[in-house]
DNA sequence: ATCTCAATACGACAAATGTCTTATTTGTTG
DNA sequence: CAACAAATAAGACATTTGTCGTATTGAGAT
């Protein structure tokens, strides 16, 4: 079976060079589409998801590949993404990898790096090119070069909204957390609805998730 | 002018066989010696710290390789250690990152993997096998997990199951998992009540708690 | 050759959850 | 005081989830 890839880059002598070393391997990789950007690439999976692997490109415009990166890894996990650009700083590689990348492969790599690194990807590796490992390692080693203070978004839980949601967080039925905060049922029920709202997601899971990434609980 | 390489390891057998591999390369490597254990290998570097490389073990009697890195890197900081294990677990490359080396590869690599790798290291990059870039990458994303103890149980989840417990620490419901997975939603259900069974669970949020916990995602 | 298990799949039923509407009480703030 | 937000509560309905039982297929192990 051969490995089903897509391919998200909004400039064509790139995307097609892209394809161009694809096509070096076609005994094992099948190119399946190419997004002219996330929006693109998102409306195309919406079609047909069955891709292994997404090459994805930063910088392209109308939605970058970073939160394209994010929305591919919350709604179809099992696609692996690897990042593929010409910067390395720091914070971008950071966030790609927050983001749920599996790699980060520098743009100009040679055709067989990239092969390799879709493979090692389907077996559970991380393709990384050497000085964007050194780079994470040394996120590793010091955490607090990272500014945490991103995004800050203000969801505006009240106090008894987050005893709810953290309650939530430990698998509790509304009963139990009815019993717990000696509220009725009703009112619990009512506590998370409104946490729905304002975190803007539609069930516990995605409540907690979003919870904790933004430090809420 | 050759690449200077020292050794630390205390088994006769792997210390010689990894001789062996350097000297395929004896153009351009040049084996230096080998230390029995930590302490060893700090003796013989007094004599002679004219080093490139360390291939440091961890696994050995009286000072095993993570303090030893330690002592090297502060003492030395200008030789490059690569670790060289067996084990693959997340607590013991979080602190062998932490002390300093540059790499982390398997025991069992190919000759050539460990030349690139000394190569790489050289060059500024930080060489690692897949599956461990792949873990330090896990550790970058959710720095909490380090050193939460983990209780090594086998809970046995298939292959398959591992894949729908992740889909379901996203948030997604049992269609959705379907369709990602190209399987019937009943198919889903049927997981998720064997993986209940496993876990010892009732519900989403426990299983991908207890997941989460033992890292098992 | 047989056994076992993972992976697949369906049906049925009860329980829990998500969504909407409406309503009372209390405390705060302009 | 009036307006507003937070906390409380209940009813109704559709959907999703949790828990059974049952069954087929294919890969590996014995």
């Amino acid at each position: 079976m051969k490995i089903k890839v897509a391919i998200a880059e909004d400039n064509d002598f790139l995307a097609t060079s892209f394809e161009e070393k694809l096509k070096l391997f076609d005994n094992q990789i099948e190119f399946k589409f190419r997004g002219k950007n996330g929006n693109d690439l998102l409306k195309k999976l919406e079609e047909n998801h069955n891709i292994d692997i997404i090459l994805m490109d930063i910088e392209m415009p109308e939605m970058d590949g970073i939160l394209t990166t994010e929305i591919v890894s919350q709604k179809y996990p099992q696609i692996k993404t690897i990042i593929l650009t010409i910067f390395d700083d720091e914070e971008k590689i950071f966030k790609s990898i927050q983001s749920g990348a599996i790699g980060y492969l520098l743009k100009d790599e040679k055709p067989i790096t990239i092969l390799n690194g879709i493979t090692m990807a389907l077996e559970g590796g991380a393709p990384m090119s050497p000085i964007i490992a050194y780079k994470s390692l040394e996120l590793l080693r010091n955490p607090n070069r990272i500014s945490l203070e991103n995004s800050k978004e203000d969801f505006a839980l009240s106090k008894r909204e987050i005893e709810v949601l953290e309650q939530l967080s430990q698998g509790l039925d509304y009963n139990e957390i009815s019993e717990n905060l000696f509220i009725s049922p009703s009112t619990v029920r009512k506590h998370i609805e409104n946490i729905y709202k304002k975190l803007h997601v539609n069930n516990k899971m995605k409540a907690v998730k979003k919870a904790l990434k933004h430090n809420i609980i």
